[in-house]
DNA sequence: ACCTGAACACCGTTCAAGT
DNA sequence: ACCTGAACACCGTTCAAGT
């Protein structure tokens, strides 16, 4: 079986899923390949071309919206399955937040994201600040979902010494919960911009 | 003159402004203060401990709100201003990203922008996730400024193609003017959410 | 007891040597 | 011409050896 550039991608996906994004290098993908390390550079430029076909790849399953739904709820679907499919692969997430792909599955959410919001009423230019908005909010809810282990300690500490809020009843830093509330006061904020 | 934490953590901070991310290894650290690596593990536990304190001193010069502005304006002002002093220490930026830092400074930070939104009439839970999702956006912001010089030629290939504005209309990914609609737009929808 | 630096177990990537 | 793997220039951190 010849070494080929998707098949790579997806058995570093794979890899990243059981092992974590500590098995995201260079070595040990080829090491799971069975393959010399410098073979990948065959088939991308560096490590960080490598990581963006597998990040691409992690957002395969994003489902399209349903087309009768109103705008809001397209884009809210659009971007908790874009969340969703992320954090269902714990060796690209934070790949995807720092760096949301751009290959064929992310150039496929961001037009139908364009999509929904240009139906909302915004200006072209409207859009594209506003999906813009709207990537980079999930992008950094994958990146504190994805340490959330760590950072929940750390918050809910501050949170509660701060606001008085039995630590229990805080919202979980990353959790769905939180997300959704963001999202709901960005698409509160568009339809303020288009009223 | 002996090593303390806060005297190693300025001197990263400063290699960092100087010679950007890549410098901010322990080794090159130590070597700029003349020490062995290992003398500052006697200061910190890791590596990871060393540059939250570094980021913390980031956010050493955000200035306090004015006190008589409204809700919505000490909002936009305290995270204006994180962001400005973040992107002024490029060694540490992306750390400030990934990682918000909650010593002293953003403790500060972090108060004032609890008691903006209490103002506004958010509940107290209401408070706790609208502060995250804000915290969230200005971190995503500052992740997309920090890489900007990449990215925005990935984005405006892309956004131009959807839309089909001519590319030097679009809006630099992780400009201010960006981060400012993406604000406007949570503030607008923190209004709603309380009227 | 304290401190140092050699050593361990890794990296991404280059490049010369082999086929 | 193609491919391999040794080598380069790094990492963070451990730990044994020195003082």
């Amino acid at each position: 079986m010849p070494l080929s550039s998707s098949l790579i991608a997806r058995a570093a996906l794979e890899l990243g899923d059981r092992d974590g994004p500590a098995a995201m290098s260079m070595r040990r993908i080829a090491a799971d390949l069975g393959c010399d390390p410098m073979a990948i550079y065959r088939h991308f430029p560096n490590r960080e071309a490598l990581l963006d076909a597998v990040a691409d790849l992690a957002l395969a399953e994003v489902a399209a919206p349903d087309p009768a739904a109103g705008w809001d709820s397209r884009v809210r679907e659009i971007l908790t399955s874009a969340r969703a499919e992320a954090l269902r692969h714990p060796g690209i997430a934070a790949h995807i937040a720092s760096r949301p792909p751009l290959g064929a599955n992310g150039l496929r959410l961001a037009a139908s994201l364009n999509g929904a919001l240009a139906e909302a009423g915004l200006s072209p230019s409207g859009v594209v600040h506003a999906a813009q908005a709207l990537i980079a909010y999930v992008a950094a809810a994958l990146a504190m979902a994805n340490q959330a282990g760590v950072r929940d300690a750390r918050w809910s500490q501050v949170s509660s010494a701060m606001i008085g809020l039995p630590g229990s009843e805080l919202p979980v830093v990353g959790s769905v919960e939180q997300f959704e509330y963001g999202l709901r006061l960005l698409i509160n904020g568009i339809r303020a911009e288009v009223s």
